[in-house]
This record gives C-alpha cells, sequence and structure tokens, in this order.
DNA sequence: GATGTTAAGAGGTCTTTACCAGTTATTTTA
DNA sequence: TAAAATAACTGGTAAAGACCTCTTAACATC
C-alpha cells in the first residue's frame, strides 16, 4: 500500500503524507470543498507527530490543494484552483499547451558584445563580456507565430552550438541537460507595437499590424540572470496566459 | 528597538523576527549574497527555539528575501528578485506603482443578468442570479489609460454603492473593508485588438488604435470566484508587467 | 605535494508537550 | 422561547531536544 508511511524510506514522512493526501484529493476521496481529518486525527492515523502533520499540509497549501481555516479546519480547494500553479514555460513547452507543434527557423546565431540596456538587464558589469544571440522565428503547427530574439549569458566554457539548437528546438531543455541550469524567476513585460516591413515579412502579416511584445529578463535557481529574450507576437494569432497569486 | 523580541506582542514571535530581518537586509546590515547567522546563532541571540527562527526564515524564503543552501547556511537574495514578488494588483495600486494619480468615471453601473460567458467564468449555476456591472472610464494623471468593464458576484445582502466606489475607487479595497473579501488568485489573458469608434472616443484615440485587451478572472481566499473583469489599455500609454516563478 | 579522512558546523527532519485563539453546537439561564 | 454562557472541537504558536545529511576546512596519510 502507498497509502501507508514507511520510516525506512529515504522520502521524508511529511512529504510522504503529502503525497497520500494529494492523491486521495486528486481521485476524489476528499471531494472539493469538504475537510480533511482534522490534524489530531491525521496523527493517530499515520503515526506521526502534529509538527509533521502540518508539515504535509502547509506544503499542500501552497500548491493549492488545500486551504485552512481557523477554528473550522482544513478543506479541499477546487479543481479550480489546484493545478498548474502558475509556472515559466518556454516558447515550446507552451505550443504544446495550446496543441500545437512548435518549429522554427534560425535566424541568427552568434556571440557578440551586448548593448547597454541587455548589459543592464542580465547584470553583467564585465566590459569584455560577450553574450550568445540567437534570433529565431517560431512556428505553431508550421505557421509563422512569432519572432524571439534571445540573449544569453553563458560562463566560460558553457558552449551551445547551433546545431544542438536546431535538434532539441528549446534552449532551455539544453541548459537544464547541460548544464544544470534550471529558469526559476521571470520579470516580463507586455505591450503592443506595430510590424516594421522587415517583421511583417518574416511573419507573412501586412506592414503595421499590430503585435504583442514580450519582453523577458530570466533568473536561474542559484539568482544568476541567464536570458534577456524579446519576443514578438502576431497579434491576431496569440494569446498570453498567466495565472496569478497574492499573499496576504 | 524594534530588534527585539516583545513577547507581550500579539504578533507572532516568528513574525516579528521574520520583520527584524527582513529590515536587516532592506537598510543593507545584511548585504546580498551574504549569509546571515545561522539558526542557532540567532536562537541565542533572540532567545527563541529553533523552530520559531525556522518559521521566521521559511516566511522570508518564500517571500523571496533569503534562499538556504544545506550544509553552507541561509544567504540574502540579491535585490533584484527580492522585492514585489508576483502580486495581484488592482488599477488603482498599480497605477500608484507607476507613480501615477489614479482617476476615473463611472459609465456603467447596475445589476443585470450575466450573458452565458460571465456566468460560467464566475461559476454561475443560478438561473436567476445577478451580478454587478460597473463600466469605468480609468486615468492616470488625469489622461485617459483603460476602459474597464467588472462584472461582480455578490452574495445576498453585500450591497455595494455607486457612491462608495467613487469615494473609494477601488472595488477591491471595498471588498476588503465591507465584507473581508480578499482577492488571492486569478487567471489573466492579454491579447491585442483595434480600437472600436466608441472606444476611441471614450479614449481621445484614432479608430483603429491597436489596443491592450487584459481579461481577468478572480478568486477570494475562500476560493470563490468573485470578478470577472476586462481592461481595454490604450496600446501606447500602457506596458503590462508580471513576475513569474517556477517551482522545480 | 597530492590525496583521502575526519570533525565541526550548517540546514533538514521529527517527536513530545503545552497553551492560545477562533468556530460551532450544546447547554444553561433569564 | 430566546439569549447567553460554555464546552468541545478546529487550526496557530512555541519550546526543547534528538538525530540526520550536506559542506567545508583542517588534518593525517601516502
Amino acid at each position: 500500500m502507498s497509502s501507508m508511511i514507511d520510516p525506512a524510506n529515504i522520502i521524508p514522512k511529511y512529504f510522504q503524507l503529502a503525497n497520500i493526501l494529494r492523491e486521495k484529493i486528486e481521485n476524489g476521496e476528499f471531494p472539493a470543498q469538504d475537510a480533511i481529518p482534522s490534524e489530531r486525527q491525521l496523527e493517530e492515523q499515520y503515526n506521526l507527530s502534529r509538527p509533521t502533520i502540518r508539515q504535509a499540509i502547509d506544503l499542500l497549501e501552497r500548491q493549492g490543494y488545500l486551504y485552512r481555516v481557523h477554528g473550522r479546519g482544513t478543506f479541499v480547494s477546487p479543481p479550480k484552483l489546484q493545478k498548474g500553479m502558475l509556472e515559466l514555460t518556454s516558447f515550446s513547452e507552451d505550443m504544446r499547451n495550446r496543441g500545437l507543434t512548435p518549429g522554427g527557423r534560425i535566424l541568427e546565431f552568434g556571440y557578440l558584445k551586448p548593448s547597454a540596456k541587455i548589459a543592464k538587464q542580465l547584470g553583467l558589469n564585465d566590459k569584455d563580456a560577450q553574450v550568445l544571440r540567437i534570433k529565431r522565428l517560431r512556428t505553431g503547427n508550421g505557421e509563422p507565430i512569432g519572432l524571439q530574439d534571445s540573449y544569453l549569458a553563458l560562463d566560460n566554457g558553457q558552449v551551445i552550438t547551433r546545431e544542438e539548437i536546431e535538434q532539441k528546438g528549446s534552449i532551455y531543455a539544453i541548459l537544464q541537460q547541460k548544464f544544470g541550469i534550471y529558469p526559476t524567476e521571470a520579470d516580463e513585460t507586455l505591450e503592443v507595437t506595430l510590424a516594421t516591413p522587415e517583421e511583417a515579412e518574416l511573419m507573412q502579416i501586412p506592414v503595421n499590424s499590430p503585435l504583442l511584445l514580450n519582453e523577458r529578463t530570466l533568473w536561474s535557481q542559484d539568482r544568476k540572470a541567464i536570458e534577456f529574450v524579446s519576443i514578438l507576437y502576431r497579434g491576431d494569432r496569440y494569446k498570453y496566459f498567466v495565472r496569478l497569486t497574492r499573499k496576504w
């Protein structure tokens, strides 16, 4: 049975319990809006101390599966709110989430000295610092969706080749697999612009068509800026989606 | 001194400690990337138990002020990543964050039967359900910035008057103060549209000017949908900003 | 000098125990 | 009968102590 705590398991008990409870929520054993057993009941049921129980519930509360009401109990969040919490997604992931096959073509690839704006975004103080610039036309199901212009701050010795990108498609996948770099936090802005002749031709739309400009600065798990990227989306083909939370 | 724990204070000790540490981070006493005192040292320093110390550090870690490294210590996050974690903001807050004075004019105000789309967004099954519709022209420093069309799902007895809105300006402020409803989670979409003649006149821009359309469904802390709102922003005056995080 | 070992100190997990503070239903009282 | 007090829940905060794993640097060994 996976519905019991194994003291010999390397996985922490609070984590095991959280997994058990999450499963009961997901398979409907704990229906939405219903109270789960009280902390004292769980204490007896799983033979764990209350701090450990609370640690498990804390985790599920932060993940949006449960919410607590002082004096009343702990309740199951409705499914609307529980899954797919805010996530950073790459273009490839984004397209797949929308049921489209991601694709594209590399337009520019090479190292260069970053502009002042980009150096500032990436926190590069070294005057001789170089960044890897990759400009790509991105497609969904073969049709042009956006123009992506990416500037990567790589450490010495971290090399990405054009072939790797053409093969994997996603820069983020390469950063993870090759260098253990995980995108963890990002600042994004969105605004409206109009297509220049060059942009219009690449995306096969009329000049001055409205576009959605998405600029993003990305940080890794060790708090270093790793990428500044601008993506121009066709206004008629793309809708940006985000889930927000606010802590009180 | 606010740098000591007051056992008599109603504010929990772990929260008092978190405030003290946050202050030391913000005024530079704990510089970025430096380690803060170890949990055992803080234990002695503030005469608190380690679980309480850890609770305070947990809080600051979630808020992005600190990050922990097993075996090495707890470190101060660089300022880039520490402030203004992702937050839901009202139009009024948003404007003030940008250094502009929020204002506006109510164009429509009243109860009506919601359209199918809006009833679905708000999760209203009752056929007789009514929603409060408030359409407003929003301004920053007196200039038109956006057109906001809001649909509120209020319970029986929860009444908001036109005067309250004109006085307070922010619906969210009224929801909080009058009914104890706190916006906690939201789904947002952003896309490009073109100004209709009506919209153009209200915002004093040419017809077919590009606009940024922001649609949002909002939930409260007890997981009930409370508002569906669409905001049309002038493309030349507004840039959307969001901070994203991804958990691995 | 290079290498492997070890000990100190960091955060991570867990138990036991205690009391506080909201919520709700029951019981008591007017 | 209706209002008020109370008891029995709920989650929230806090302490003290134990033992674990991971990191680092000093030490011992080759």
